[in-house]
DNA sequence: GTGTAATCGAGACGGTACGTCGAGTCTTGTG
DNA sequence: CACAAGACTCGACGTACCGTCTCGATTACAC
């Protein structure tokens, strides 16, 4: 999916990598200060050094040339959030969470995350690729770590984990991409620890639930 | 700030009401089927047969009229969510929120906010100005109902009231933005139920909350 | 004509011919300064301190009032030339040139011109009307002065007195339109004395005027 | 001057030709339909079969796109026109002029004419090359005549070339563009006759104009 | 080494929309 | 009625961008 090209039969010029490199950073650095729709690829082939079909050579769209320059710049975060090994379950959902949160909090991605979530609404198969590329993994990972709490039973078996996952990430993109608010590592702390918990202390007139 | 104009001295031609509709129903339309990126002033003022020059005479940009234009049509909303009176905290907040999730529901209205908090993040004045309209009146009415479950004993003092009212608005607004779900009446109830008693049923070896 | 309301019945509110002339001044100034593509009604109206109204009331397109504003500012020359009494043929043809020649030369009323020709060109009833009041007038005389001059003897009656015309105006006319040389008073005198004499001296194969 | 680009290093796509012909004559024949006000660079670009920024890309006016085509369509006359050896005076002055008055005689280009001469007037740079490309070679080629005249004895040393010149083609540029009268071959003739002979045939009340 | 088949730079091109401007008309209220 | 103010239509303006195309000039593997 990331090549669109066959790999096998090696015929001709190969494709150049540093050229790659270059206008994948041309392309990050315009659309984190312009976003998608400020950055023209006439600007991204100008600071790349490169010339304009050979960035459509590669990639069909502009959007599509976001995504994956907006994916390059997440797969550190992959990998740090990837040394699981935590006991309970607000550890767990946090060692999923905080690395993403400092990633987002100090990148100026999320115009550019605004681009693709656009183009996503109009084109069903670019949504795919987004959500399989960005939102699916973190999902499933919340996803494992909630059904192992339900078979632990630290979590009833009641709860659906799709909504969960949810409460979980939505706070996060809501600050994220409506800005009223940081979206730091302490609000995803208070976050995760208000989600699990939950709002209401006690139900109304019964007494209440920690025994206070 | 809705206003552009001074009303006070009537002099010349009056501006016509009915262009103004005409322009915000052609507006809403079109967006709706195509998105801000895919509606075009001239497609606007086509349909609305009305000239280029008297959109722009009124609205500065695309988006301010699509602001405007989504405004409105929320308009109806607002009153539906103002009756009031539940005992209960979900109760509560279920009056806040169901309307807004019936309304995003059977419209095609995601792709205009899409399109609007794109350009929020170019622009900070833009951005007040569609928080200040649709984000915080909301917001507002949360946090008076969960001032009030505390003040009542329903909810921890220590809960802060602002993770509280991502919490709740947060899980709705990312399905709506992702499109990873559907955001629908049966979504919201469940969604606020989990936000209100929380992911977690007993803390780590604590006996089930619900003696099984 | 010039009036385009029936003058007859006096009822309601009279014409302002304070702001008739507001106009003209107005109009003549930016006609000169910035030719007739340059010069928006708007702007005049601005000048003027007068409503867009008003102006398109009296005249009804934009050329006919740059037509009347030359015609009032060309009203001068038509006095100054009316006094004749000159005798010999060339101090005759002087006397209707040389106004016309010192008017245009300090006047920037060149670019207005050429706007009426344009137009003149494209719609001939605005050519009939032009024609009528600039160019007409002053052929008549010449027309007059010739005939007479032939009637003396001292123009032979086979010359076509049309023909004649154009070689007494025309040569002024180009340069004032076509700028590759001043159209001044000293070439007039040149120009006038040379369409009397004739460009050849002598026939081919004559014996030399001056005898050699 | 005619070519806007370098030709030496040939690098990128190169200019297509045929797109070039195509604006041209779609341009010269709405020029000509509807003179240079009455036609748009739309209109041009839809006629040519072209997008408007190809226009832009090198003609960088309409009224710079306007002299281009008027000097493609006289290209033929200045052919025409070469063909010389003639041995009066007038018939050499009438071997320039009938080639020239033939050809707008049966073009609709006065017009284009009259828009090139306005933008000349507000654009000195311009006026510069309209008068080298089209004024000053006809010019030039009677300064030659009549300098040839002048030493055959033919012309008095005396007469200013460049008032004859005038008095040559003024009064055929005067019919021209005021449209008074046809400009025609039979004026042309009678026109370069008198400007030859002169007007007066004989001084007032001397026996004869060369015996005085 | 020499085809051969690809990549690459440069930049022309079609198409679509942009936001602005100007001519001329129309609609109010006021004098 | 005349007029001021200014909203309105229509149509063109010149620009910008996307994505495609057409050249010639480079590569690098395969023969």
């Amino acid at each position: 999916m990331i090549e669109p090209r066959a790999a096998m039969p090696r015929r001709g010029r190969p494709r150049s990598e540093r050229r790659r490199q270059a206008i994948l950073e041309a392309a990050y650095a315009l659309l984190c200060e312009h976003g998608l729709g400020g950055t023209s690829m006439d600007a991204v082939a100008d600071r790349a050094g490169v010339s304009k079909a050979t960035i459509y050579r590669w990639w069909s769209s502009k959007e599509l040339l976001a995504l994956e320059t907006l994916y390059e710049s997440w797969d550190a975060e992959r990998d740090a959030a990837s040394a699981t090994g935590e006991t309970t379950l607000e550890d767990e959902l946090l060692a999923l969470v905080l690395p993403w949160v400092r990633m987002v909090a100090d990148s100026a991605s999320t115009r550019i995350l605004l681009g693709i979530l656009t183009k996503a609404k109009d084109d069903p198969g670019f949504a795919d690729a987004y959500r399989e590329r960005f939102i699916n993994p973190r999902r499933e990972r919340s996803r494992e770590v909630l059904r192992r709490a339900i078979e632990r039973g630290d979590v009833a078996a009641g709860v659906d984990v799709e909504v969960a996952t949810d409460l979980l990430w939505g706070p996060l993109y809501h600050r994220l991409l409506h800005g009223h608010a940081r979206c730091d590592e302490q609000f995803a702390r208070r976050s995760v620890a208000l989600a699990i918990t939950g709002i209401r202390v006690r139900a109304p007139g019964a007494p209440r639930r920690d025994g206070r």
